[in-house]
DNA sequence: TGGCAGGGTCATA
DNA sequence: TATGACCCTGCC
């Protein structure tokens, strides 16, 4: 078994590892010890700590890979740049300010699609769970540090399975979407890995092909896999949120929300959904209080 | 112990 | 375009 690699990078400002690794665009991460996270990226086993500026990797990555996570993490993007622009848009000071330092992870589009085919009407709990027990069941093993991980199963492997299988990962009626889904990604009828190449608004339509993807999750799969930070998705946190600042707390429909940010954030959208969506999940209550 | 909501999608009317 | 069903789990 071959040593863990150590990598430090240094100087990584904005970052919080918390608010990314908890901030529910990824299901895979894990909180070991306080302020470490345990992740599984591909076939690689991360463990992830921040020492003030610095963010600490032990995983059994070679050293030539240190390039893998510096593309996940977005590490070469300047965020401090980001949140300026942010920050000019005064009802997103108080969700800036909670979580500086809340990147857009780089994650598989294939995990990603599955996963939030997993997330839908589910909470966050549930949708790691099974997630888990995905990969498990089905995943190829990986070992390191005399410990046994999962990578997460490939489409292949997922197509080849029966509908009651994958059900007993207890992903309940969703079974039947993660086949469909796997054998169409599988036969290649939706190039997964090559969508990024095209329009946000090309790759939103071929995603919504897919059984269990409507827009919500195909918009979670162009922002958190694809870098199209121009797709803004609206969960019932965003829709709270949205609904409180600009609309007096009124119910809106979605199509209406959706328009309204996306016209008001451009390019940025995907940016202040982030740090929107942490921030109301973290502080609902504070916020309600706030304009009552 | 039972009711309810949870990062929505889909079928139906 | 609006409405309700949908598996399962954890929480109150």
């Amino acid at each position: 078994m071959s040593k863990p690699t150590i990598l430090t990078f240094k100087d990584v400002v904005p970052f919080d590892l918390e608010a990314i690794a908890d901030g529910g665009q990824a299901f895979r991460w894990e909180q070991t010890n306080d302020g470490e996270y345990l992740g599984v990226i591909g076939n690689a086993v991360i463990n992830a700590r921040q020492t003030g500026d610095n963010l600490e990797i032990v995983s059994n990555l070679k050293k030539e890979n240190e390039y893998k996570i510096r593309d996940y993490f977005d590490l070469d993007r300047d965020y401090s740049s980001i949140e300026k622009k942010l920050l000019c848009f005064e009802e997103l000071q108080p969700a800036v300010n909670f979580c500086t330092g809340n990147r857009i992870l780089h994650q598989d589009p294939w995990e990603t699609t599955i996963s939030f085919i997993i997330s839908a009407n589910n909470s966050i709990r549930n949708i790691k769970n099974t997630i888990r027990r995905l990969c498990e069941s089905y995943g190829d093993q990986i070992q390191f540090n005399e410990k046994i991980y999962y990578t997460f199963p490939v489409p292949e492997r997922l197509a080849g399975l029966s509908e009651d299988e994958i059900r007993q990962t207890r992903c309940g009626y969703r079974a039947k979407y993660i086949k469909e889904t796997s054998c169409m990604i599988a036969d290649g009828k939706v190039d997964i890995f090559n969508l990024h190449k095209l329009t946000t608004k090309e790759i939103r339509k071929q995603l919504k092909q897919l059984p269990g993807v409507g827009k919500k999750v195909a918009d979670c799969i162009l922002l958190f896999s694809m870098r199209k930070f121009d797709a803004f998705p609206i969960d019932v946190w965003i829709k709270r949120v949205l609904e409180h600042i600009y609309f007096s707390g009124k119910q809106m429909p979605i199509s209406k929300l959706q328009e309204y940010a996306e016209n008001r954030f451009g390019d940025l959208a995907g940016f202040a959904q982030q740090y929107l969506f942490h921030y109301t999940r973290s502080c609902w209550k504070e916020i309600q209080n706030k304009n009552n």
